[in-house]
DNA sequence: ATCCCGAGGG
DNA sequence: CCCTCTGGAT
């Protein structure tokens, strides 16, 4: 399944635009429960705005609001973007620290949003559980896992390290492309001979993952 | 477990 | 109308 992933999305990359560490840190933010394409519609006007932490330390809530409304949460998460940008300017000098341990101290920032920052900002693998990750490696079979840092070392053991960034891009193009979660195109799917889940429906991906249990590389 | 919250699909 | 969209904090 890792290799046809891996045929099937060759140029499996982060769809967030950003020009730097701290664009992709709040345009990460903003991309919670939220299309990318509609974050890519904000970022402009706002990283026009607003270019260095001490710019979001400083902000006008009602002026940052404004500009992030659609792309929804948009109160909780301007509090997440000026206190994250003040806590980069008290605690590390107003640079986006590259460190997981150090990301995650941020407001609004979980382990997620840092696994995201590192991997594509700053080079470091890792492995983004979001939504699509944990529905497709259930279904997938690769972990019956529920709990997110879980899932992270299950199928982090199965997949080389160096491959852990771009992995979690496949699996997240597949989810939004042919594993869609309220219904999923098994009958365009490439990986459909191998898996567990196929032909199930949106529904009991549990039941379908513990069926049988193939692994990444079946 | 619940809240935050807008936009788009089915 | 109901659900989901690359979550995080309480």
């Amino acid at each position: 399944m890792n290799r046809i992933l891996g045929e099937t999305y060759p140029d499996a990359h982060c769809e967030l635009d950003y020009g730097n560490p701290l664009e992709l840190l709040v345009a990460t933010i903003l991309s919670a429960q939220c299309t990318d394409k509609r974050v890519n519609m904000v970022t402009p006007v706002l990283f026009a705005k607003y270019q260095t932490a001490e710019d979001y330390a400083a902000a006008d809530r009602a002026e940052l609001e404004e500009i992030i409304r659609s792309t929804g949460f948009f109160r909780a998460k301007t509090t997440s973007i000026i206190g994250m940008a003040q806590a980069v300017c008290e605690r590390y000098g107003g640079e986006v620290p590259g460190r997981l341990k150090d990301l995650v101290t941020l407001p609004g920032v979980g382990r997620k949003t840092a696994n995201v920052v590192l991997g594509n900002a700053f080079g470091v693998p890792g492995i983004t559980v979001d939504t699509h990750f944990q529905r497709l490696t259930r279904r997938f079979g690769w972990t019956t896992e529920t709990d997110p840092v879980k899932i992270e070392h299950e199928v982090g053991s199965l997949i080389p390290k160096r491959e852990w960034t771009v992995m979690s891009h496949r699996i997240i193009w597949h989810g939004r492309r042919i594993c869609i979660a309220r219904k999923p195109a098994c009958g365009a799917c490439p990986l459909a001979d191998l898996c567990p889940a196929y032909g199930t429906g949106p529904t009991d991906p549990v039941a379908a993952a513990k069926l049988v249990r193939p692994g990444p590389f079946s």
